[in-house]
DNA sequence: GAGGTTGTTTACTCATACAAATAGGGTAGA
DNA sequence: TCTACCCTATTTGTATGAGTAAACAACCTC
């Protein structure tokens, strides 16, 4: 028999998202561990009560399951269950991980280590940007630049041009693992900046910060890239804990 | 009607390991993708087709492609297929793709980029490691280190202690983005350290350099843990890159 | 009392039916 | 002829139930 839910067209969204059912469930138990709903150890309902409990099948439950399982959030066995696994088996850095982590407001703390893993990757990063660079790479960073100043940080437009400037400072420095690295990163400082503004306007103007580090590259400094990575990060660091302590 | 395979009890292994079949299935289809067999953009054939080919249900090899794309190799659509990710959606830093990398063997380039993110971030967590480490965390340090004596890296035991010595140090450095990304690249360098076992013996004592890490900890000077970190890192990659050209 | 054995619980696998989405072609209209 | 729309075929997505295998606990034998 196919479950009872004729009576009513609406995709019923039960959570949230346009997404498959599956991908809604994994989102919405993801957020809900990440949030500390369920705490590391915890035991899952059984497959069949919980799925009935969400109102969706063993098939799709079972499927988001796995998709947290990937990310080292859940691991099932038989007789034992599944479980939410403990906080170091979890892939922190994963961009779905990060994102539902900024879902429910994610804790001061977590916000500062990732500042600090910041402060310790992009001036690296910019460094090595500035001795491999490619005229193309150049070309991006410096449209990236001119769309940034056109908009402002208060726009769309704007924090995606800020986005795609460090994108490509980071696939400048030519190398896989680090961009992905900084990419998962890249969207976590993009959620942090839209919970900046949601809070007090911008404190200052980044452009300028911006535009020395883009001088540095062109120059083929890596010193100086660095340097001025540093500034930056740590400028964005501080609005952030200013933010952070009304 | 039940799958007919009723003549046969022995759990064919179709392709390897203990695992689940979603698992094992996911694992080989990660390998290939990793290892080339599959490039970017490639359409997979279709559910029932495949997972015929497989010699699995199609329950099984949904799961393994839900694995699969929530760690970014896999994107799927109604009517379009399944196909391969582009690269730059690749999380490869996921502990599983690492591992799954490093099955056929990886290429030079990948070493090398590897080794360049170990040289930014393992100097700077142990610069932090300097800062923070409790007792416990030099509790930890100098019993793995007393074991890495004890067995050499030449067995499995003196293996897992020099991962601990390196996890030991990371989870000191109290930043758990930054443990989550170690932890990855700790378990890659042990593969690379096997890899380069499996040619050559081992050039040279690592001993030394462990211990002058280990007293800077112990110290709290975290720009001399930085200093000798660096030294370890490099010393390392000029091992291996020594091994990668014989 | 140590070690094997049975039993129970749970996730795992399979098979099948049907639903939803969408790319691409076909068709009507301007 | 071109454009907009609809239609349909194909592919993934969801649901359900039956049956399998693994992990753990309690028991039972020696």
């Amino acid at each position: 028999m196919r479950q009872d839910r004729g009576h009513e067209d609406i995709r019923l969204p039960l959570a949230s998202g346009s997404r498959r059912i599956h991908g809604s469930v994994a989102r919405d138990l993801g957020v809900a561990i990440l949030g500390g709903r369920y705490a590391p150890g915890d035991v899952l309902p059984g497959e069949i009560e919980f799925a009935e409990q969400l109102k969706v099948s063993r098939t799709a439950y079972r499927e988001a399951v796995r998709i947290l399982s990937a990310k080292g959030l859940l691991e099932s066995r038989p007789r034992t269950g599944t479980r939410v696994s403990q906080r170091s088996r979890w892939n922190l850095l994963d961009p779905d991980i990060l994102a539902w982590t900024f879902e429910s407001e994610p804790s001061e703390t977590f916000i500062r280590d990732l500042f600090e893993l910041r402060m310790i990757v992009e001036p690296a990063a910019a460094a090595l940007a500035a001795e491999r660079r490619s005229g193309l790479d150049l070309a991006r960073m410096g449209h990236a630049l001119e769309e940034m100043g056109r908009h402002g940080l208060s726009t769309e437009a704007g924090r995606a041009a800020d986005q795609a400037f460090h994108t490509a400072i980071l696939e400048a420095a030519r190398n896989g693992p680090l961009i992905a690295l900084s990419s998962s990163i890249a969207a976590a400082v993009t959620w942090t900046t839209i919970f900046k503004h949601r809070r007090q306007g911008l404190p200052r103007d980044p452009m300028p910060d911006h535009r020395v580090l883009y001088e540095a590259i062109v120059a083929g400094d890596p010193d100086a890239a660095r340097r001025t990575m540093t500034d930056l990060v740590r400028l964005a660091l501080a609005d952030t804990e200013l933010a952070l302590r009304p």
